[in-house]
RNA sequence: GGCCUCGUGGCGGAAUGGUUACGCAGCGGACUGCAAAUCCGUGUAUUCCGGUUCGAUUCCGGACGAGGCCUCCA
């Protein structure tokens, strides 16, 4: 079954038709960097880097284009710079501030096991392509000077016609609703209410690049125009994927089809926008005043990167998410099960032809894991005799059957970013070494606890046996007996979840 | 105020005009000296009120509830 998306602009699901199969072209809105990203950030890395991964499964891998830029020019940003570096000038600070920022973010999208971008444009490399655009823009009339700003005119592009979409197309409103919802200040030199900036004065000590249109002076960019001037760059005209947020479709999204279908005479900037859903935390608006806000970074210092990503993909994109504690632990324990019994594949493998569909269907990542539990089931049908139920036996007695189910399992994990193995590398060193070198007592005294124990179960004193296992348990260290290969009883521990 | 999305079991979360996946938890069992771990089995749900229909959780209308956008925001 081929690929099928759910587009914005149509608001359905849709086979995926890319306009040439031999390059497929992604592009998705990335960071403004003044800030930690937080896990609503993530979502959409996470999301379109699962889309990512299965285009490349599907058309190869060097057969999609996927730029994600970063934006380091913003009003946002500059604010940020006065205020953590007051003694420096602006531009100064705002370079700081900019390299500090998207280093900590390529570091936190790395660690989430994100694939790179193709591309990763910064706005400040693109000025000269803004400035195009809004030449070619003024030039046709779509956009007009006023008291040294460039701006844009939605009642312009409604009365070209031809191919130019209507504005509000992607939101799916009409001028005259944003204009009766307005509740802007609307600036003087604006000719309407909805007319939005494509470039601004900048004053002394602001960023500025030379302006457009014979404005005299320097000046900086509007928000949207980067990602046209970025896009337009890397994917052409018209490309085929568009991502972002949903609280991207107004303005930003809608502003930028104005701007690109303007300048180029064109009736889709992308020919699919997708958009994921919102994120909540405990049930609540993730906000700075709530004291709410969980940073990526935070987050990887409590949890393996794998269950951050997991836990993201256990709800479909589309759908509003509620990230809670509860959710962590709870696929903590699906991992635990999977990292069990994937095995790694000593031949080709695919990942199991419901896997791949369910993804295909619009990315149904729900649908896709339960899948890989029907996985599990088949490759522990081999080993629930009794007899055979030490640890560690259990792959061993796998059929061939069982085996392609266990290697399915990792290679689909694997196709949605999860290296099932590296979590379990992962889990086992902060058990080890976080949890233990914490604990009271030291090892050394829990190890003394067990041999005593065993001399004790040895001698059949079930009291005292038990005595130190509930001891042991009161200092958090729980006990497992097993019987080892050669039949010997084998206890292990581990802290108490 | 305008526009939009959503409401499925104890929890998370799919799907569907006709026995409501899957996971977690719970319960029963196997195993175990007893536990833990593991395995097997299993109960429970479509917010409410109307309408269309042979049949609605699904389609339509309304109510209530939650969230989003309209202003920086993923």
């Amino acid at each position: 079954m081929g690929l099928r998306l759910y587009n914005t602009l149509t608001r359905t699901k849709e086979p995926f038709q890319p306009i040439d199969a031999d390059q497929v072209r992604m592009y998705v809105c990335g960071p403004t960097v003044y800030d930690f990203a937080h896990i609503g950030n993530a979502r959409p890395v996470i999301v379109f880097d699962v889309l990512y991964r299965l285009l490349r499964h599907l058309y190869g891998d060097n057969h999609v284009t996927y730029v994600r830029n970063i934006t380091d020019v913003d009003d946002k940003i500059n604010e940020r710079a006065a205020r953590d570096y007051p003694a420096l000038p602006l531009n100064e600070a705002i370079g700081k501030v900019t390299h500090e920022t998207a280093a900590q973010y390529h570091k936190d999208v790395a660690a989430l096991g994100c694939l790179p971008p193709t591309h990763e444009p910064r706005a400040t490399e693109h000025i000269a392509g803004m400035r195009d655009i809004i030449e070619r823009l003024v030039a046709t009339g779509f956009a007009y000077v006023a008291e040294g700003h460039v701006l844009f005119s939605p009642a312009a592009m409604d009365s070209a016609g031809g191919m130019i979409p209507r504005y509000g197309a992607l939101a799916n409103r009409s001028l005259e609703e944003m204009i009766a919802g307005a509740r802007v200040d609307v600036a003087p030199y604006k000719r309407e209410a909805t007319d939005f900036v494509l470039w601004k004065p900048s004053t002394e000590g602001e960023p500025g690049w030379p302006s457009p249109c014979g404005i005299a002076g320097l000046g900086r960019p509007g928000w949207h125009i980067e990602c046209s001037a970025m896009s337009k760059h890397f994917l052409g005209e018209t490309f085929d994927i568009h991502g972002g947020g949903i609280d991207l479709v107004f303005p930003h999204h809608e502003n930028e089809v104005a701007q690109s279908c303007c300048a180029h005479g064109t009736a889709r900037m992308a020919n699919v926008f997708m958009h994921n859903g919102f994120l909540q935390v405990e049930g609540q608006k993730m906000s700075k005043s709530l004291g709410n806000f969980v940073t990526v970074d935070e987050l990887l210092k409590d949890w393996p990167s794998e269950v951050v990503r997991f836990s993201m993909l256990k709800t479909h994109y589309r759908q509003p998410i509620d990230w809670t504690a509860r959710a962590m632990e709870d696929s903590h324990v699906a991992l635990r099960t999977f990292a069990t019994w994937a095995k790694n594949p000593t031949r080709d493998v695919e990942p199991s032809a419901e896997f791949l569909e369910a993804l295909a269907d619009d990315l149904n990542t729900p649908r896709a894991i339960a899948e890989l539990h029907r996985l599990v089931s088949t490759a522990r049908q081999a080993a629930t005799s009794l007899a055979e139920r030490g640890p560690g036996a259990r792959l061993a007695l796998l059929t061939d059957a069982d085996t392609l189910a266990a290697m399915q399992l990792t290679r689909s994990l694997q196709l949605i970013g999860i290296d099932i193995r590296a979590y379990d590398r992962d889990w086992f060193e902060r058990r080890s070494t976080v949890n233990i070198e914490k604990i009271e007592p030291p090892k050394e005294k829990i190890e003394a606890l067990i041999t005593a124990r065993n001399a004790a179960r040895a001698a059949k004193n079930w009291a005292e046996s038990d005595r130190i296992r509930d001891e042991l348990a009161a200092m958090g260290i729980q006990l497992k007996d097993s019987k080892g290969a050669d039949g010997q009883t084998v206890t292990t521990w581990e802290v108490k979840r």
